[in-house]
DNA sequence: CTCCTTGTAACATTAATAATTACAGCTATT
DNA sequence: AATAGCTGTAATTATTAATGTTACAAGGAG
């Protein structure tokens, strides 16, 4: 499969309304920056809205964060885009005759859930605002430079 | 793409080695229990002796577990058939003029890292010995409602 | 020597994702 | 109220990682 790169786009885009929140946040302007189509960005404000993390106005360019962004973690943003999807697949169609193939759904599910849910946590200390203030630090070291 | 269940079903074949051990261990046989190709089978048997998980014979059905159960981890099992694909991908094509573009790659990188880290924490404290203990449990529970 | 098996390569299929095209409908501007 | 520019969404196509299939050379057991 092609790997998803929604998650990381949705918390590009939910940085870029932030860092831009002075210009004109048309999706082009967004898609111009994540370089993707406007369309597929038109879809992850969708999820986004649907999650209230933000609102948009069918019309106007003008999404707005929906809260601050210190009260947005990534596990919040990886839920909305993501949904509850399992990070470790668990192979659906074994054969059930067989002692392994009969029981091994029921066990890998319970060591995958305790480690998504790791991941998780981990997901969950951290905020938009972290990622906001990291991406300035990081420009402002390439600026010192020049 | 579509979802990758290798990590499962090299679980599946390990956990089969052993509880199946006195019976002729043909890539067919294992094949039906994952219930996938004898193909697919062999290519996940080559990917586990590269690691040193199993040895094979050419020509003989008779592979065998290079060490015992209770030293092989999940996380061990889970580096031998994905390496270190992450579990969170960054978006590699981002506009490079842009603020945000240019950096959340850096700074995403690390947070997925802490995420990933964690989670591998977990399935390193498992060992396959803990998978098929809890699946004969799984089958006597089945055999005692029998 | 024959049969069964492994190890691999080459090719086909499947399925999740992203990209594209199209268009109805909203909003601000003039 | 006409226009221009936008959003929201559906429908379609393209892409690509993963799995499945076919084919076959070569090893091992009887």
């Amino acid at each position: 499969m092609r790997v998803s790169t929604r998650f990381s786009d949705a918390i590009h885009l939910l940085a870029y309304l932030k860092i831009y929140a002075n210009t004109k946040l048309t999706s082009d302007a967004i898609a111009a920056s994540i370089e993707t189509s406007p369309v597929v960005v038109r879809r992850l404000m969708g999820k986004l809205r649907q999650a209230g993390l933000i609102t948009t106005t069918a019309g106007t360019a003008n999404p707005e964060l929906a809260k601050p962004l210190g009260e947005i973690s990534l596990l919040r943003v990886f839920y909305a885009v993501e949904g509850d999807k399992p990070l470790f697949a668990v192979d659906p169609k074994t054969n059930p005759a067989c002692i392994v193939g009969g029981n091994i759904q029921t066990v890998l599910k319970q060591y995958y859930q305790d480690a998504q849910t790791a991941a998780e946590a981990r997901l969950a200390r951290t905020t938009l605002q972290d990622i906001v203030d990291n991406i300035l630090v990081e420009q402002a070291k390439k600026d010192a430079q020049a």
